[in-house]
DNA sequence: GCCCATTGCGCAATGG
DNA sequence: CCCATTGCGCAATGGG
């Protein structure tokens, strides 16, 4: 949605009706610009990794209402204009076509650019060890049950016994007693 | 890295060293276009969840060698350009500049961007799904050792009794024998 | 104020 | 041909 342009010199065909919330601030000319050797200065690795560099893109970037919002110019191309009201005139506007091919700006572009792929790099790295970490809490869970399984027919076992020894307690030791008024080895507490 | 521009009619300032390792294809005119309304066909919802709807871009693309490689034009506004060789002519290339304005490519674009969104909103949750998961499988975690604990006491509470018991048979059903010939309640296992 | 990190977005290539 | 996914660049924004 985003794309809104001023100076549209022709193909207007069927609709296009300039909507425009923001009649504000807009970009005209529209040179081609780029060829930047771009000195990769900085850091100058130029790692091109995942490099296709498939495509040459020129970007021509109008501020609409950023501007107009008098902020700072941030990256941007130094946004000159928005002297500090709204909508200036629609004339001249190559200016910002210059803060682009500006040697700074470049600069700055190419910056951001390389933070762009390192955040994006570790945010995928960061992915896949939360998947890890799932996998590995999955196997331990695993274990986990094992062990509760074993404890439980451990703890079954042991009961059983000492549920047996009990009768035989009952039967050894007070074999004519057969009333029931025994005392031990009454209904076994199943638990 | 990919931008370069052929056309600049103005504007050159300090660099611009119009190298180009790719001297083939390449666009030079550079109208608005935009102000597309966008028809928002297909699904024609405009969602507009996370709308910024910050700035009007243009893009101006140039088909290099993508081009020279005489593949489909794909997505991209049909290129006529690269005849078979490679390298045309660095003249007329308003043309892919009209496709730009395509209606059809418009519409093209404009279902991707949609796709896009919409791919990137699923793999958001995807991955907030797999964080919730390790959560959960935390906590799943913590019940269970805390279960294999409680298992774990009460097997060494049964274990003790069981002890104790047979202490008890030893002192008070064979007090008198003493010599160790008694079969029954010896060292009762302790396993 | 500058810098880096993160995020939303559009474009194009590519896979299904 | 369409949609989904992915890499990439731009700009806005947040935090130091």
């Amino acid at each position: 949605m985003g794309n809104q342009g001023a100076g549209d010199q022709s193909r207007v065909l069927s609709q296009a009706p300039e909507q425009s919330p923001v009649p504000s601030t807009r970009a005209e000319s529209c040179p081609q610009h780029q060829s930047r050797v771009l000195p990769m200065s900085r850091h100058q690795q130029q790692q091109k990794l995942s490099s296709s560099d498939h495509n040459g893109v020129s970007v021509i970037q109008s501020q609409p209402h950023s501007s107009s919002l008098q902020q700072v110019p941030k990256l941007v191309p130094a946004n000159p204009s928005a002297p500090g009201g709204k909508a200036l005139a629609p004339s001249k506007m190559k200016k910002s076509q210059a803060d682009k091919d500006s040697d700074e700006y470049r600069q700055r572009r190419e910056r951001n650019n390389l933070a762009v792929k390192k955040s994006r790099q570790r945010s995928k790295q960061k992915a896949m060890d939360t998947q890890q970490r799932v996998n590995e809490l999955k196997e331990e869970n695993e274990r986990l049950e094992a062990k509760i399984k074993l404890l439980s027919k451990e703890l079954s076992v042991l009961k059983d016994l000492f549920l047996e020894h009990a009768h035989n307690l009952a039967d050894n030791v007070q074999p004519p007693n057969v009333d029931g008024t025994s005392p031990a080895a009454g209904a076994p507490n199943t638990q």
